[in-house]
DNA sequence: CAACTCGGTTCAATGAATGAACCTAAGGTG
DNA sequence: CACCTTAGGTTCATTCATTGAACCGAGTTG
């Protein structure tokens, strides 16, 4: 899908678009990325995604400068994906995606997103009511509700039962 | 994909929303459609999708109550497939995808969205800063802009270089 | 030294996308 | 009437992507 041969034809920036964040699971890593997943193990547990597809599209996301992949110890070495400014401009889509989701097919309220700093509950496209503001993506609080698993099997869902910000690397040792 | 064995335990109404719209093709069908596309050839030399393809999306789009299969002629028997409120709601969604892939892959301008009753071009989020509102879908004006190839072979495209509304269905006959 | 972790690659089997051909029902033209 | 065209599909063989399991290598822990 990625190979210009397919929307090439559409003269589209949403085709444009989906030519790079358009195939399966790529939206998903972006958003664990968001969420801050950065580790190859932990995106592989929390979406249930096959080895092969993931490294696929760390290595294509990488590519087209959405996550950076950067060395975060030396012995062992080990690589870390962490989303970038053109992956953190993503979150707007994937935000107004999701409120689609839960209005359009009756999910039950599983996390809610907030001003970290007013606590006000972000609208329909990431702004804060009472700051008046589009509230930057550190600045999203995200809450668990009530629609979610409290017992999840991979460490990442645990981490995320907690309250945290967006970015916030999720450190799955001492979860 | 749309089988629920999938992103379904994602406990995620991103991954939920990814289950109906997240296929190939799907969502440049559901734009089309917001851009007035209507008829399966129009759909079929718009997109430059595969027949098969497209049946496949349009039966599953109209099953997910996003697109509305409704017959306009009797004889002899046709079909138009017209764009449902829960279609309408993904509007936002497809505007900040292309304004994700604009901004981000370097495309030129290639269609301006403008509040049709003031002339404002359209916010990131499709609001108008003149009047302090975000605008109805019905209420915005697509206008060409200066990438566009000025004499595509296909009829929509050529239906497309005029300004329109969103969701004024497209007549390809007079193209 | 054995076992384990992390971050992959390789491989066979399956499933989806592709493009060409075909089909049906109706209308238009000569 | 014979023939061609249009709209909206279906069927089919080929190609391509996804899947899940197995394997691998560097390094570390017991």
């Amino acid at each position: 899908m990625a190979l210009g041969k397919d929307y090439a034809t559409q003269e589209c920036s949403i085709a444009g678009a989906l030519e790079i964040v358009g195939e399966r699971w790529t939206l998903l890593v972006v958003r664990d990325a968001l969420y801050g997943v950065r580790r190859y193990n932990d995106f592989l547990v929390h979406l249930g995604i096959p080895r092969a597809v993931l490294a696929s599209r760390l290595q294509a996301l990488t590519a087209e400068g959405i996550l950076e992949k950067r060395r975060y110890q030396e012995s062992p070495p080990r690589d870390e994906y962490v989303v970038t400014d053109r992956g953190i401009a993503l979150w707007p889509t994937l935000r107004s995606l999701g409120r689609w989701g839960r209005e359009h097919l009756g999910e039950a309220r599983l996390r809610y997103f907030r001003h970290a700093t007013c606590g006000t509950e972000l609208g329909p496209y990431g702004e804060c009511a009472t700051c008046g503001t589009v509230v930057p993506v550190p600045d999203v609080e995200m809450v668990p509700g009530p629609g979610l698993d409290p017992d999840p099997a991979d460490p990442v869902s645990r981490a995320l039962l907690k309250p945290r910000r967006l970015l916030e690397p999720i450190d799955t040792r001492h979860a």
